[in-house]
RNA sequence: GGGGGGGUUCCAGAGCGGUCAAAUGGGACGGACUGUAAAUCCGUUACUUCGGUUUCGAAGGUUCGAAUCCUUCCCCCCCCA
């Protein structure tokens, strides 16, 4: 397999550098791809960068994962308008922690000679005192290249300005990928298409300074076709941490996406050969409604990120919500089932004794219960006709509920729209 | 250190003494339609015991009345040195 060629048939290559093929295809070749630390899991954003390690590695090269722990402590400006805060150095930690523990997931680390590795650039930075580092990096490039950079160029034109933190980042990464060149025999840097400065600071660092050469690979962007941003729902990020987004709600986002964004995302988040997509896509196109695509799309990844277990749960939680929800359905679960069901959904308790003495709809959901934050709210959406208990609408904001309406004494089901579901459990 | 421009509801951005809970656009949410899609259309978008109550960087002040005027403070941006 050749991995360039892989990306570019899967339309996720963006930018390489010239020589990088040749010398891909001589040797096997170590890769790195860098994470940082900038929350406590990653999100579905990062994928992209995942997958083309994955195909790194099923093309017989050593991916090694980099995870920031020093450039998070200072803040990479590309793609962003404005400075950013300053994570402490406790969160740092945690996040690096976190984002180590996801990236095991996808790679293999005992393969043999391409087993995967993962590195934390706050090892080699630690130690790295301000003098030593603006002397022996620093020098090597000029202010007027640094300058130069996109990420950098925007800033200066914009309106917030930048600190010397955030202009000094590009050294800090290219002294990354100098490092691994040098320790790590690590030939080639990749990353999405915003990392193309960043990396190339690298390159150039590692030519300026040790006469070396090494190589970028960048990957596309993913855009969606309507243009809004990749990975964000209502609910905000899509987040690989099951904690922090349910299994079901990661189905559901992939399940979600656009037919023509399906086409182009089977390709980049999948590993399945390019005559199987194609027999998809032309199955999907025979049946659009069927959403072939979709559900190829989002199987494979809540199998890959989460677990076999997990997509069943999701598939089941799925088929109740959106196929034969009905009231009875739910009645013939038993307790456990239901719970599993609502597994990953948000929940609530209350207590049986308020609900006894009956409770209005507004109380119910805004003030026992967090589905809605005020009342006002709540009783705006029941107006709106947008709100249901027990898959029935509330017609009234007054209207009372009580222990008579408990699906097997216990729960009841509350609907905002028709996607959000939460589970009251009165105890 | 000097000069200039700013901080408005989720965001952008109007308002510049009463008619302002604050235009407009975006986003978000809900409804109709549908394929749990896209597009489109409609509604909502500070809190409320629906009497009111708290908002326009912060604190004071002027006024019958302030987001709008004054004072001090905090923060941001640009330019010059």
């Amino acid at each position: 397999m050749n991995f360039v060629e892989e990306l570019r048939w899967r339309g996720m290559l963006h930018d390489i550098m010239p020589g990088t093929e040749d010398e891909l295809n001589k040797q096997m070749t170590s890769g790195y791809i860098g994470f940082d630390p900038t929350a406590d899991s990653l999100h579905v954003g990062h994928l992209t960068q995942i997958m083309t390690l994955i195909h790194f590695q099923r093309a017989g090269h050593r991916p090694v994962a980099l995870v920031g722990g020093a450039t998070g402590m200072v803040g990479d400006p590309s793609g962003k308008s404005a400075e950013r805060n300053l994570l402490s150095e406790e969160i740092l930690n945690h996040n690096v922690k976190c984002l180590e523990h996801q990236l095991k997931k996808f790679l293999d680390f005992n393969c043999g000679a391409n087993s995967a590795e993962m590195v934390n650039n706050y090892d080699w930075f630690k130690n790295f005192t301000f003098l030593d580092f603006i002397r022996d990096v620093g020098k090597h490039l000029t202010v007027n290249y640094m300058m130069a950079k996109d990420s950098v160029k925007k800033r200066l034109e914009g309106d917030t300005g930048m600190s010397f933190t955030e202009f000094s980042y590009q050294l800090v990464q290219g002294y990354d990928f100098y490092y691994l060149w040098k320790e790590r025999n690590c030939q080639v840097q990749m990353g999405g298409s915003d990392q193309w400065g960043n990396i190339v600071t690298g390159t150039e660092l590692i030519r300026r300074k040790a006469a070396g050469t090494a190589y970028a690979i960048t990957t596309q962007l993913i855009k969606k076709a309507d243009g809004t941003k990749f990975g964000k729902t209502e609910s905000g990020a899509v987040w690989l941490d099951p904690a922090k987004t349910s299994p079901y709600k990661f189905y559901q986002f992939w399940l979600n996406t656009t037919d023509s964004d399906a086409k182009s995302w089977i390709r980049i988040f999948t590993l399945k050969s390019q005559p199987e997509i194609e027999q998809l896509e032309n199955e999907h196109d025979e049946a659009p409604h069927l959403r072939i695509l979709q559900k190829a799309l989002a199987e494979e990844i809540t199998i890959r990120t989460h677990s076999d277990d997990a997509l069943q749960t999701a598939l089941k939680t799925s088929e109740f919500l959106f196929g034969n929800g009905s009231l009875e359905f739910l009645q013939s679960l038993s307790e456990t089932e239901i719970m599993e069901v609502f597994e990953g959904l948000p929940q609530f308790k209350i207590s049986k004794d308020e609900l006894a003495a009956g409770i209005t709809a507004t109380d119910l959901l805004a003030e026992k219960t967090a589905v809605f934050p005020s009342k006002g709210e709540a009783r705006k959406m029941i107006t709106g006709g947008g709100v249901s208990v027990n898959k029935e609408k509330v017609p009234d904001p007054v209207q009372l509920f009580s222990s008579a309406n408990l699906i097997k004494g216990k729960f009841l089901v509350a609907q905002k729209g028709k996607k959000n579901y939460f589970l009251i459990i009165a105890g």
